[in-house]
DNA sequence: TATTGTTATACTCTATAACTATA
DNA sequence: TATAGTTATAGAGTATAACAATA
């Protein structure tokens, strides 16, 4: 724990075990070899992101998708805008509010969703290739906890009121 | 398993224990929290990433660079021209090879890398704050194990060669 | 001829601000 | 006045192609 610079040796503090950077790599690796297998259905990453939730939670206004997504309200316009266009999702006006948008996902939409899991099931495959099936149960649950708790609980990040 | 799309009541079996939805959601959540954080600097994510792989690997070329980080020469350029504008990193030509560029860390680059870890590492401990210290210790684990191997085993996405 | 780095360019992703219609 | 959704727009991220210098 030096605090001078000048101490090139001690490479390794520099490594404090962050799991970020990997995050975002991954990612990135990821949201290529999704777009490179679906995309030439014209559905990208986000669009299957949005479909995975309302199979989940079932209808939702689009405010409740973007709370949920942690997108912004202007992006989730055009991405339901291409969802609907390819038939996948439904919006309609909620009665009760005319304000909401009630989306749902509709039966194409559910089948093709299907269809992409297929899809992604074997991008994993390989991407995960080196975990066994209980490594890759334990970071479901890992990532399933953070993302609970995480996005849900402190929308504001640097707020300091968490 | 049934493979008629019109049994709406299957939800459940939409949700297939995936982690790259979940993975792209925290990336997308831990940039913004990132470089809201140190976006003051001029800092973005990736070179933060950039500069972590210098201080892991020691001195490297843009090639060897772009081919661990999985990014476009291209963009590397503009990356490191940033880093180098800001005194973060150097560039000099490799002596044996005259088309190398060698690129390495400053001492101003490795004191800056460390302040951010410190942010980063507040930004960890309130997206993770869930996870217990060894839930985190395995996230760890399981991330460097899927990244060791899966972006160097397999360079590419679908050819089937895998 | 192949490779390293570079430039130019275009397309996608994300965020901000201003607007509408409803409440 | 506040909220749900929309539009327009700009900035950042990423990929492709063409190029110069070097091997």
């Amino acid at each position: 724990m030096t605090d001078n610079p000048e101490v090139v040796g001690s490479a390794l503090d520099l490594e404090s075990r962050q799991v970020l950077p990997m995050i975002e790599h991954l990612a990135r690796l990821a949201r290529r070899d999704v777009e490179a297998m679906v995309g030439e259905k014209g559905l990208r990453s986000r669009h299957l992101v949005a479909m995975r939730l309302l199979a989940l939670e079932g209808p939702s206004s689009q405010r409740d998708l973007t709370d949920a997504l942690s997108l912004d309200p202007s992006n989730m316009v055009g991405l339901l805008n291409d969802l609907e266009g390819h038939g996948l999702v439904t919006r309609r006006r909620d009665p009760s509010d005319r304000r909401r948008h009630i989306v749902e996902l509709s039966s194409l939409g559910e089948a093709e969703l299907r269809a992409t899991y297929r899809d992604i099931d074997t991008i994993e495959d390989q991407l995960f290739s080196a975990l066994t099936e209980t490594d890759r149960a334990e970071l479901y649950r890992l990532l399933s906890l953070a993302i609970g708790s995480g996005s849900q609980a402190c929308d504001e990040p640097p707020t300091g009121e968490c």
